[in-house]
DNA sequence: TTGTAAGCGTTATCAA
DNA sequence: TTGATAACGCTTACAA
């Protein structure tokens, strides 16, 4: 039961009585060049040993390599397990692996990872960027190493990228609000800095109301007796609009809104999870399909493979839903 | 800018005007092995050509892979992201690479995974169990492939496992209510089955309260109205117990044990993440410390790398807490 | 301090 | 339908 040596492709040929090729062909599936006998006797062999490949040895004859690389930007966010799931769920039915990194909201760490990342020969890159700074990407295009961005976009549309509609849900359903009567948003976001994602959303606001408050904080350190003195909560035409889930619960969670009088909403934001809903039936948020945009990407992937030009840069846009 | 070839270990050399010999040392930090000179040399070289080592080619002739699997039983949890940080932080540092796999709750995918896992030649593995057979663990063992349990335990103690004190800390926090009058308790849990977190923390609490109600149910198809009935609500001295942070946040959500008029706490249960303390922010919950667990479950790993040997077990308790 | 060359386990070309 | 064998890119005795 415990053998203590590995079997190689070459036991399994001396114990069959035929080659290593044959053994090779075999296990690469090519049967209809070899006799059904050849094939039976292998096939119970290897069952029998429980042989199995030494796949660092399939991958240097082959020179290609079956990982792909999955950075994403916090993988405390419940988006990046969500669009994780997709990615896994098309790269394993075309024989890859997905492999999850984290940057850990943090430019540095991000910087580290791609570094690493490259060094480690992986076959393909699928990232949400937090840095705009393409140059370490294009490292990876230089060598033929596809890459595709998820969900946040940087720039000048070279690298493919499957993002959502930020811009125009944010717009649809500030004006559900504008219709029912609401004069002023108040945005409350983690610093938008560049970061393509939080910059549409406020565009899409801007778009709709006149006026927009932007308050930046951070969720880790939310100091809620200072973020309710910025706020005019006092107006009821004044809109609460959260562009993150966590900060969203956190406010659900602390303020009145819920249980005032009137009946009417006054607060929304972007969502991931059905929590939201659980704490607040009636409300509408927008809702993201982040497992969908993870399939996406990863299909987008596996095209370039197969076209083995890196030049074909794809830019698909997955809409969210306000509901 | 655009090479077309790949650079080798070979190409290094001759612009070096030194053999690959050199090269892979320097390569691999025996720096102490060639002149100062040559080590700058070969350290502009490679600096300029930005070569990168063919990993496969490395793992083949070192005759080892820095591929670690994570098998988490759902990643939608946020205590899999979690643990799964720990793990990182431990594997990085030591050179490996973690790799996250998802059984997504499901026994026939867990299966799968295994073997699709073993047939990848990883190095070691990390599993959440959601199946207590070992069959196909012991796959790994006998091959030599160091194998670490999180959460979960199976059974015997032939496999290295890094788990909470589930027990004693629910035998804890459950005494702690009924010193404050409470007469019985109501678990409210996905099915035990045969997990062992479930069946330690029912255990738990059936060594407090003689009055233990056991109700199973399905997070994601949550029939509230259901579960109303089920639970003796009206008895003041009906303790909730949740032991499942989603279930708890819907509980939370939809009852309306909060608002009453009693200030005393009714409704407690095993926590991962602060959500449940927004919501209530003066509720004892019982918190885990999955980051650690990963962490620590990690540092086994590699130590049973070191020892060579599989045979040396090890079994950790990382405490949760109730605060 | 450096070089030579024999592996590592597979694949794939060419010949039989 | 099969087999021999040269790659694949790197590591590591062993020699020098």
């Amino acid at each position: 039961m415990d053998k203590t040596k590995k079997l190689t492709i070459k036991d399994i040929a001396t114990k069959a009585n035929v080659s290593t090729a044959t053994v090779s062909r075999y296990l690469n599936g090519q049967l209809n060049q070899m006799s059904e006998k050849t094939a039976a006797k292998l096939k119970k062999i290897i069952k029998e040993t429980a042989y199995i490949r030494n796949s660092a040895a399939v991958q240097l004859a082959k020179q290609k390599s079956n990982l792909i690389a999955v950075i994403a930007s916090n993988i405390d966010e419940y988006f990046s397990s969500e669009y994780f799931k997709g990615i896994v769920s098309i790269l394993s039915a075309q024989g890859y692996i997905g492999v999850l990194f984290d940057s850990n909201s943090d430019k540095i760490i991000e910087s580290a990872l791609l570094e690493s990342v490259y060094n480690q020969n992986f076959a393909g890159l699928i990232l949400q960027p937090l840095s705009t700074d393409r140059r370490l990407i294009e490292k990876f295009s230089n060598n033929h190493i596809p890459v595709v961005l998820i969900d946040r976009d940087i720039g000048n549309g070279e690298i493919s990228a499957v993002t959502t509609n930020n811009f125009q849900v944010t717009k649809f359903a500030m004006t559900s609000f504008l219709d029912k009567g609401f004069k002023k948003v108040t945005i409350i976001t983690e610093p938008v800095n560049d970061i393509s994602t939080r910059v549409e959303r406020v565009a899409g606001a801007r778009s709709v109301f006149d006026h927009v408050q932007l308050i930046e904080v951070d969720t880790d350190h939310l100091d809620l007796a200072e973020l309710s003195d910025k706020i005019d909560i006092k107006n009821s035409k004044n809109l609460l609009f959260v562009l993150k889930e966590r900060l969203l619960i956190q406010l659900i969670a602390n303020t009145d809104l819920l249980n005032e009088t009137t009946s009417q909403q006054r607060l929304t934001g972007f969502v991931d999870t059905n929590i939201p809903k659980y704490l607040a039936p009636k409300y509408k948020f927008i809702q993201q399909s982040p497992y969908l945009m993870g399939a996406t990407a990863a299909e987008i992937l596996m095209a370039q493979f197969l076209e083995q030009q890196t030049t074909d840069i794809k830019q698909i846009v997955i809409p969210s839903h306000f509901e």
